[in-house]
DNA sequence: AACTATTTATAAGA
DNA sequence: TTCTTATAAATAGTT
């Protein structure tokens, strides 16, 4: 579509090249443009020039772009690779996925468990204690137990901080948590 | 360039903007290609059809397009924005995740914190209980208090969390840390 | 899926 | 770079 008719190879002369490039440069991003209005379309147009400039266009935003076609091509992956190879990599990354998300998950109820049962145990002593006192005046061994806690903690990557509760048996309670950095989980 | 000029506008008729799209899809690959070999650029073209159909051309791959595009991308803001600007906006982004997380965190521990306080309020009920049986043979005014914190945090910058020990003289213990968000000192 | 009248893009030149 | 214009290429409407 000109004043001669070319063969689709590098131009061979930079000045040629570079007007050339101009021209096609804004007649693709045009195309582009109309392609996505005409037709409803999700348009994403990304070009680098010889010289190493960036040239764009997308209707939406290149980032959305980026993302549907990621997770389109992701798709197409598990729809064309054998059932065997797919079926490995997904169980490995749920694997992987499962395992992180349980040990917090452990971590969690565990602590949650020990502290509900502390109290309840706590309760069952106390309850004992009030028919006892009923009973023979017992003197009460428990006493106030005090507590200072200080845990000041710095990371650059996503810590979880977890203080635990005191040994139930124990004559003093103990903090077994932080600051001992071996109580420190990082992940 | 056909028998009539048309408007770009969305084309409402489904079959025509099928039609138009499959014919402009193709012309838009062709040119892209051509540019490409031409111009000796990097080009990149993503398409997902109004039905979710992904058509795609790059005469390298689009992996290499991304990652040159969002190198680019970076090197561009660096260039473009005042330094004050780009740590105005990490700032911005920084606070946003911490937000995000702060909120989930907050639930988490006031769930936690509901929980234990059930209990420590169950035993206090018995401690007075102890008390009342007692009578008047009462000297130990102290009594045990229990005590359960459970700190959960996750950033992705540093943080300084800081637990508060109870006030010493108050008749009740109270836990003045974390659920309450207010005593996450961020910095 | 082809056809073709027209529009649009652009190669070459200024 | 920008404009001009002859010509090639793309494509809208039709078959």
């Amino acid at each position: 579509m000109g004043r001669g008719k070319i063969v689709i190879r590098r131009i061979d002369n930079t000045t040629s090249r570079q007007v050339t490039f101009s021209k096609r440069r804004n007649g693709l991003l045009k195309k582009a443009k109309e392609l996505a209005i005409l037709c409803d379309a999700e348009v994403g147009v990304v070009v680098f020039s010889s010289t190493g400039r960036l040239y764009e266009f997308s209707n939406t935003s290149m980032k959305s772009v980026i993302e549907r076609y990621t997770k389109s091509k992701e798709e197409q992956l598990l729809i064309t690779s054998p059932a065997s190879e797919v079926k490995e990599h997904l169980l490995i990354e749920e694997i992987q996925e499962l395992d992180r998300k349980g040990k917090l998950l452990q971590q969690d109820n565990m602590e949650l468990y020990k502290k509900v049962n502390f109290f309840r145990q706590e309760n069952i002593e106390l309850q004992k204690k009030v028919h006892a006192t009923r009973g023979m005046n017992d003197i009460d061994r428990s006493s106030t137990i005090p507590y200072n806690f200080n845990i000041t903690g710095e990371a650059n990557v996503p810590i979880r901080l977890q203080l635990c509760q005191p040994q139930q048996e124990a004559d003093e309670y103990q903090i077994i948590g932080p600051p001992n950095l071996g109580r420190l989980q990082l992940h």
